[in-house]
This record gives C-alpha cells, sequence and structure tokens, in this order.
RNA sequence: GCCCUCGUAGCUCAGGGGAUAGAGCGGUUGCCUCCGGAGCAACAGGCCGUAGGUUCGAAUCCUAUCGAGGGCACCA
C-alpha cells in the first residue's frame, strides 16, 4: 500500500465518521500520512486528529479514538495506536507494505508519473542569455535546474515548452561586437567590451568566414562582425546546451515582437488600458500595484518604445500561443521584473497568474575557501563547458539540480574535481547500478521472478526501503507543485540509503548452495523496483542511470 | 531608504506546523573465506543568527533586529 492508497484510505474515513454524525467538522481537502522517524511509532502516522479536534469540540485524544476504530477496518492495516498528544500510528499487514515492490515493477517507467497536470500547456523559459559569450556558472545553474523542472511538469502530465529569449542587439551586443573587432585587429579589448580566449576564437572564425571583412568601413566591419559573431556565438551555445543534454523547442528572438509594428499597436490599444496611463509626455505601467517600488515607463516621452514594451508584448504573444502558464526562471539581479512582468499581464487583461516568476540566487565562484568574482573582461569567468569538463555531464547536472534555487551556492572547482568521486550522484549512481550486480548475480543462481509473496519482505531494511519507494510519487509531485525539482535529487539520496542498507542486511542471491526459496525470489522483485524507482528519478534529472560503473 | 532570498553540525546543504532536527564531506573506530568497500555500522560534533509573538506543538508562520548576497533608469 502507497501512502497515497493509505492517505485516501483515511479520508474516506474521516467522511463516513461525518456522514454518521460522530463528530462534525469540514474534511480536510488533504489529509497526509508520514513516514514516522521512530520505528516503534508504526509504519505510517498522521496528526489529522490534533489539527481536527479543535473544529469538533472535542480533545485530540477523544477524536483519535473515534477515528481509530474506522481505521482499523481499512484493508492492509493491521493495528492503529493513539500516541502522544493524539498522533495516531497506523501498522501495516505484513503484506501490504511489500505489494508496492510487483505493483512498481509491473508500472516500470510510469511509476511516479501521474496526470495532475495533463491538459496543462507551460511555457517555461530558461537561461535566456544574449550571445555575448559562453554559458557561464549561472545560467548552467538555470539550464540544469529549468530541465528538470520542465521533465518533472511532463512527469505530471503537462505540454512543456522549454523556451530561450534573447536579443542581439543592443549595448550588450555592441561590446561584444567591437570586441570582435579589436580582437581581428590585433588591439587590446575595448575598455567596456569582453576580453578572453573565446573572443579571439570567434573573431578569427569570422575573419575565416569573410576575409575581407576589415577592408570595410569602420561601422560596416563591426555591424559584419555582430551579425556572424552572433551566429557563431549562438551555435557554441546551443552545442554546449545539447552536449549538457539541454534542448530548447523554441528560441525567441525578441527582434520577431517589432516586426510590422506589431508593438506599437498592442500599445495602440494598451492606451486604454486603466493600467497603463499619461505622466509627464510618457506612458506608465501601474506596476506599483503588483508591488513594483515605482511604475515603469513604457512609452518614453519621445515616443519611442521602452525595454519593457517588448516584455509586455512576449507575454501576449505566449498567450496566443495557447500558455496556461507563463514560468519565467530567472536570476535574482532579474528580481525587480517579478512586479512588472504581472502588472504587464493584468493591463493585457489575462490574470496575473498565468505568469509566474521563479527566482534562482546566484553561483558563486569560489577558489580556495575565496569568493572570486567572474568577469568576463578579466576572463575569470568559468562556463558550462569548464564545469563539464572537469567533472562530467552527470555530475554537473546533478550538482546544480539538488540545491534549492532559493540558496546561493558556492562552486570550487578544484574541490568539485577532486570530489568528484565523493558527489552524492555516485551514491545514487551506484546504488542503481549495484542493482544490475545483484540481478546479475541472482540470475546465475538460479533466481528468478516466478514468485512474489509479498509478505516475505519482512525484514526491517525492507520496510524502509518499500517506505522511500513509496514516498517517491508525492516528492515528484511535490517538486511539481513547489516547482523544485531539488526535491528529487534528495529523495533519491534517501532511495540510495535504504538500498544499500538493504543490501547489506538481506541477500538475494543464497549463499553457497543453500537452495532457492521464495524468499529470494521475492527480493529479486523488490530489488528492481528500487532500480525502476532510481532509473525514474534520475531520467527527471537529465542524469544517467549506468549499469555499471 | 525600500524590496527579494538566505542564516541549521568544522564545511556544503536538506528539512513548507509535529514525536529524540537530518544527509554528504571532514574527524575517530570497526566491517571484505559472504551478491560490487563508489558500500555498511558505531562514536564525536547543534541555545536551528538574536529577541519577542501566534499555536496543544515552531528550524518551519508573524513582527522586530543583526549579518550575508542580490535588486531598486524615460538603459537594454
Amino acid at each position: 500500500m502507497t501512502p497515497e492508497e493509505l492517505s485516501s484510505a483515511v479520508t474516506a474515513c474521516l467522511k463516513d465518521a461525518i456522514d454518521a454524525g460522530e463528530f462534525s467538522i469540514e474534511l480536510p481537502s488533504e489529509v497526509r500520512v508520514e513516514r514516522p522517524r521512530n520505528r516503534d511509532h508504526g509504519d505510517w502516522a498522521t496528526n489529522i486528529a490534533l489539527q481536527l479536534s479543535k473544529q469538533a469540540g472535542m480533545n485530540p485524544r477523544q477524536f483519535a479514538g473515534i477515528l481509530s476504530s474506522r481505521l482499523e477496518k481499512i484493508d492492509g492495516v493491521a493495528k492503529v495506536d493513539i500516541a502522544g498528544p493524539g498522533f495516531l500510528n497506523i501498522t501495516l499487514d505484513a503484506g501490504a507494505a511489500g505489494e508496492l515492490a510487483k505493483a512498481i515493477v509491473e508500472a516500470g517507467p510510469a511509476y511516479g508519473r501521474s496526470d495532475a497536470l495533463s491538459g496543462t500547456r507551460i511555457n517555461l523559459e530558461f537561461v535566456s542569455a544574449n550571445p555575448t559569450g559562453p554559458i557561464h556558472l549561472g545560467g548552467t545553474r538555470w539550464a540544469a535546474v529549468g530541465d528538470a523542472l520542465a521533465r518533472v511538469f511532463e512527469s505530471q502530465g503537462a505540454e512543456v515548452t522549454r523556451e530561450y529569449y534573447f536579443n542581439d542587439h543592443g549595448a550588450q551586443i555592441d561590446r561584444f561586437a567591437r570586441s570582435l573587432l579589436a580582437s581581428a585587429k590585433g588591439e587590446p579589448a575595448p575598455e567596456d567590451g569582453y576580453a578572453g580566449a573565446y573572443i579571439e576564437d570567434i573573431a578569427s572564425r569570422v575573419l575565416a568566414v569573410e576575409p575581407n571583412i576589415l577592408e570595410l568601413p569602420e561601422a560596416e566591419a563591426q555591424e559584419r562582425f555582430r551579425a556572424i559573431g552572433v551566429d557563431l556565438m549562438f551555435g557554441d551555445i546551443k552545442e554546449s546546451l545539447h552536449n549538457f543534454g539541454v534542448d530548447f523547442d523554441v528560441y525567441f528572438h525578441e527582434d520577431s515582437l517589432h516586426e510590422n509594428g506589431q508593438v506599437e499597436m498592442l500599445l495602440e490599444k494598451l492606451k486604454g488600458s486603466k493600467n497603463l496611463y499619461e505622466k509627464d509626455g510618457a506612458w506608465w505601467l501601474n506596476s506599483t500595484e503588483f508591488g513594483d517600488d515605482k511604475d515603469r515607463v513604457v512609452i518614453k516621452s519621445d515616443g519611442n518604445a521602452a525595454y519593457i514594451a517588448g516584455d509586455i508584448a512576449y507575454i501576449q504573444n505566449k498567450r496566443e500561443r495557447g500558455f496556461d502558464l507563463n514560468l519565467y526562471m530567472l536570476g535574482a539581479d532579474h528580481h525587480g521584473y517579478v512586479a512588472r512582468l504581472k502588472a504587464a499581464a493584468a493591463a493585457l487583461g489575462h490574470d496575473p497568474e498565468c505568469v509566474e516568476v521563479l527566482i534562482g540566487q546566484m553561483v558563486n565562484l569560489v577558489k580556495d575557501g575565496k569568493p572570486v568574482r567572474m568577469s568576463k573582461r578579466a576572463g575569470t569567468v568559468v562556463t558550462l563547458e569548464d564545469l563539464v569538463d572537469a567533472v562530467g555531464v552527470d555530475a554537473a547536472r546533478y550538482t546544480l539540480a539538488r540545491f534549492s534555487t532559493d540558496s546561493n551556492i558556492d562552486i570550487d572547482l578544484d574541490l568539485l574535481t577532486k570530489r568528484s568521486n565523493e558527489n552524492p550522484v555516485f551514491y545514487v549512481q551506484y546504488a542503481h547500478a549495484r542493482t544490475y550486480a545483484l540481478a546479475r548475480n541472482a540470475e546465475a543462481a538460479g533466481v528468478d521472478d516466478s514468485a512474489f509473496d509479498a509478505a516475505l519482505l519482512s525484514h526491517p531494511t525492507e520496510g524502509a526501503l518499500l517506505a522511500a519507494l513509496g514516498q517517491y510519487p508525492g516528492v515528484v509531485a511535490q517538486a511539481s507543485t513547489f516547482r523544485e525539482p531539488h526535491r528529487v535529487a534528495r529523495h533519491l539520496e534517501v532511495i540510495a540509503g535504504t538500498y544499500h542498507r538493504w543490501y547489506d542486511a538481506c541477500r538475494i542471491a543464497p549463499q553457497n548452495g543453500e537452495e532457492v526459496t521464495d524468499v529470494n525470489r521475492t527480493r529479486l522483485w523488490l530489488n528492481t523496483a528500487a532500480r525502476q524507482v532510481l532509473a525514474n528519478g534520475l531520467d527527471l534529472l537529465g542524469v544517467s542511470a549506468p549499469e555499471r560503473m
């Protein structure tokens, strides 16, 4: 029995008790059963008596008493104890927990998936770095987390579009183009420009494409460097993301919003919105209503559209493409965008809820325990490729995805490389590989899956492993609702831990000449179940699940 | 000045109202005639930044405060 099944059975008991008039309360939307830390407290525990007794006008233990007599009648429940202030501790029948092993094996890759988001179209925008250089550590974090989040949504039935928004004009790109030009001429990088080996590399590749480029007038040459350089740079970015296992469905070019005067037309229409007003010759968006500290100019007093006009048009564009939910995954240096994006959605007449901004904290580079500022100028930028070269794709993706995006993370490349074998990803992958080793040995010893008797999975480590496997679907669901894929990684570490301990305590293959029994066969099922859940979870993180290491 | 995030073991971090606060790394000590030792077991290590509040119950929610990081253009 899974915690979800138990939880809905408990809910049904509550409903019956209410219908029978045993107490009068509102049925809670969700009843949570938790795995108690202390095994003396049963297989699963719930605190609903503590939560609901006040509403029912009785003390918690009294409430728990009424409920427990009903819980005891649930199929698969062996015993219900009332403990402490009013916890209900539930112990399952010997076979009830073990049945899960078979259920998982039969569900296969579908175990942990749900249809909670089926029919929901989600646009998830992440990375979105302008092509002025390679993806650095910050962008790499969003690539790892964003893609994992997309996979989590997909596992819940959503249709996800991974989107990358960029522009190739403006001050940043100008600096990039001037830096390329300078490099091609053999001059030092401009004062406000970019330095680094990649500039020389791109510059020489531009020269290879267009050998006569330096004979053009300065302005024309710079424009050619911009156009060709951006293409080359973007090619490199896409390639390194692809090698990282992240492929975007849409690379959205900001300029496409401005074609055919689309933005102007949209702004004209918006002048009728109550969220847009005229003051001092400019048009303002009332973003303060959505938490901004000041309203933002949309149309400058010179009549030109401000940058934010593009954001507004972009939201409209996304809405027209039919997305139910538009997620923006941005770094903490963009947190000021939240209010204006919400305000923009409202101004367009959309529910601001259709725009959701996920703010993630920054990645810091650390060397010898001291922070190092990443600077494109100083050439101290650590890129996605540097990280992958140092530790490999699996360790890189896992490391970045296992932290909450609410916390800053420090990365010490030297330390990471040195300790790469101790990265938790290997702990999890090793558990997965071990399931294959055990299966190979089991087969050699004549153990097959011809029998399954759930009641034989009676060892404490088997209970713990089954419980961890049973919690997996709930963890994935939480990762989806909270937009926190790191929960999946953390739970895989728990599963790997319970698996290793089970391995240590229980054998699948019989030892020196003992007969094969149903215990061996049933354990083989549990082994396969553990492998399946580890593989499903690693897949959500975009990390490989090796058969051997 | 205002806004956002964080402050938990020596280090890096989990913990979204529950029972005795966890993991990895680092430290000490055990475990390979036995399915993979990239593993397991044990020990040491904590006024959960501080002070109030809400609650039967707070690391978790609220307020204040200190500290760290990030943001607050008719730039893009």
